[in-house]
DNA sequence: CTAACATGCAACCTTTTGGTTGCACATTGG
DNA sequence: CCAATGTGCAACCAAAAGGTTGCATGTTAG
């Protein structure tokens, strides 16, 4: 009913966007892959396998943060990083709905056709 | 089989984040919108209802046809562009393989908490 | 207390992105 | 034929991304 005729869902495209724009970084989806292990882990954790450094991995998890895909909580001297898997479904969601118009958009091409 | 323990599916991961990266745009994401309709659509189509430039499309283009989400076959003087879901199923299969993941480790934490 | 550890912050640098303008070239409608 | 239409290509630009180094600050183990 919010959802106006022929826009298409304008509405939060950029939101929507800004996930999809940190999921597409490869050291991203290596430190979500990683967390999503279950454990919490420290920034110096998160750093130990990579070449990068710490504040490389630092900047990384703060744009994964602001897309809330992670949230950070502070125990003594150390960050501990989690992964939220909120923004993960929505995009999962946005992913579906263009595959899912494009089928339909076929299957009436096709049945036009055939007819 | 092909996937060795630990690594957590490095294999293709750049390749997977460019899927990412290329949706990580508002203009490109409105762009496939648009052609997951159904109908292929030239360049100057795809213009149309944008406050850029037709060389401004063009190039977000080039970056969707770079990763597959879309495809162009030249007709006359024009260059009609359509959509290929493929890689859309791949991000999918991506987003979800992070969001199991997360949901297993949790459910095995919590076990461990109840027992 | 104090050395080692975990971060935070800022300045700086290079490469990539997202856009624009200008101009050349191919196609097509009359 | 030829003006209008649809692209392609290259040069150029400003801003954003991705990284690094250096230094300050909070915490904790002994």
């Amino acid at each position: 009913m919010s959802r106006v005729r022929g826009e298409g869902s304008r509405r939060g495209r950029r939101h929507k966007a800004s996930i999809f724009a940190a999921l597409g970084d490869e050291t991203r989806l290596a430190l979500l892959t990683k967390l999503s292990e279950g454990r919490r882990l420290s920034i110096a954790r998160l750093t130990a396998g990579s070449s990068l450094t710490r504040q490389a991995i630092t900047k990384h998890l703060r744009v994964l943060r602001q897309v809330g895909l992670v949230r950070g909580v502070r125990r003594g001297r150390e960050r501990l990083f989690e992964l939220d898997p909120g923004p993960l479904e929505e995009a999962r969601r946005t992913v579906d709905r263009i595959s899912r118009q494009w089928d339909e958009a076929l299957a009436r091409l096709k049945s036009l056709v055939e007819d």
